[in-house]
DNA sequence: GTCTATAATTTGATAGAC
DNA sequence: GTCTATCAAATTATAGAC
């Protein structure tokens, strides 16, 4: 992957996080990595293309970030918890699947399997760390429910207050 | 309101709940209703103005909705999940207030405005009715969640499980 | 209130020179 | 690989006739 291919998928992610599929053209990412348009279709021939990229980059880069962690943390509530509290407490404030998949109907047909795939990928290695299915599926709805509402309100411990919930429960449970 | 101008609000909902704001035009609007997209200018002046109106009245709407329960049906609770999981089981499967809170700092200030004014209604709603502010935050980014998994995973129970969960955790609450 | 017509801009995408 | 130049289409919005 050339250097400026890589640029391109940071500023598409970037706007994607922001406001989806919609929130950014050629133009954009090219002025923003000083190119031209046609250099970005060479690159990525397609939109759909560009963005099926920058979601599967980003999915193998959170698959890769899961791993260690879970290295050093074997409790996969409290990784989960983390994971999803990353781009809260950073600048990025959302998860480009989060963005994405609130308007699932409504993207091309390889973006959005690009958006399950994603989810599947935290399933499958929750999964793997001891959480059931039906219970993963929970736990992912509420963490990405937290990240919404904490952009909506644009309150930082909007999340906290979800992560913190989900904790708690996950300890009387244990108990 | 004229026919028209509530039709032209029906059609935008409509988009607005598959891909927001971005995900209709006014031609599209002009063309299910039957009129010329300068007509759609009459009724409201610009975009802007007219996505904030789509989520007034709908935010009118989902208030008086929960009136109507709460006279019913005195579990905040049960009345929370239920009216979260209405769109889920219709063909309308996402709240406009979800999808466009996905994309709250891509949104004109004015409907980014109105989105947070209808999560402030299902506040004030539930504080009135016994849910202290910090456990509603909670719940309803819980639900808000469940929705959009929901639709990712294009399976309504994956909302029964969060809807369940949560009316689980009030019982071992309140018992 | 609704129409025709159009302005001004932006969009995804392609052809072809270098 | 990157550029200039361009196309065809779509977008929000406005002016003015009826």
């Amino acid at each position: 992957m050339s250097d400026v291919a890589t640029a391109l998928l940071d500023a598409a992610e970037r706007h994607i996080r922001v406001g989806g599929y919609g929130a950014f053209s050629f133009r954009d990412l090219a002025s923003e990595v000083g190119v031209k348009s046609s250099t970005v279709h060479y690159h990525f021939p397609t939109k759909e293309k560009l963005a099926a990229s920058v979601i599967d980059r980003y999915t193998a880069r959170v698959s890769e970030y899961l791993d260690e962690m879970f290295k050093k943390e074997p409790d996969p509530i409290k990784v989960a918890t983390e994971a999803f509290g990353a781009p809260v407490h950073s600048k990025d404030r959302l998860c480009p699947c989060v963005v994405m998949g609130a308007a699932i109907f409504d993207l091309p047909p390889e973006v959005s399997m690009k958006v399950q795939a994603y989810y599947k990928m935290w399933f499958d290695k929750l999964e793997a760390n001891g959480v059931p299915r039906d219970k993963a599926s929970v736990l992912v709805s509420t963490l990405v429910g937290g990240q919404l509402m904490a952009a909506v309100e644009n309150r930082t411990d909007a999340y906290d207050a979800v992560a913190k919930e989900v904790l708690d429960g996950r300890e009387a449970v244990a108990a």
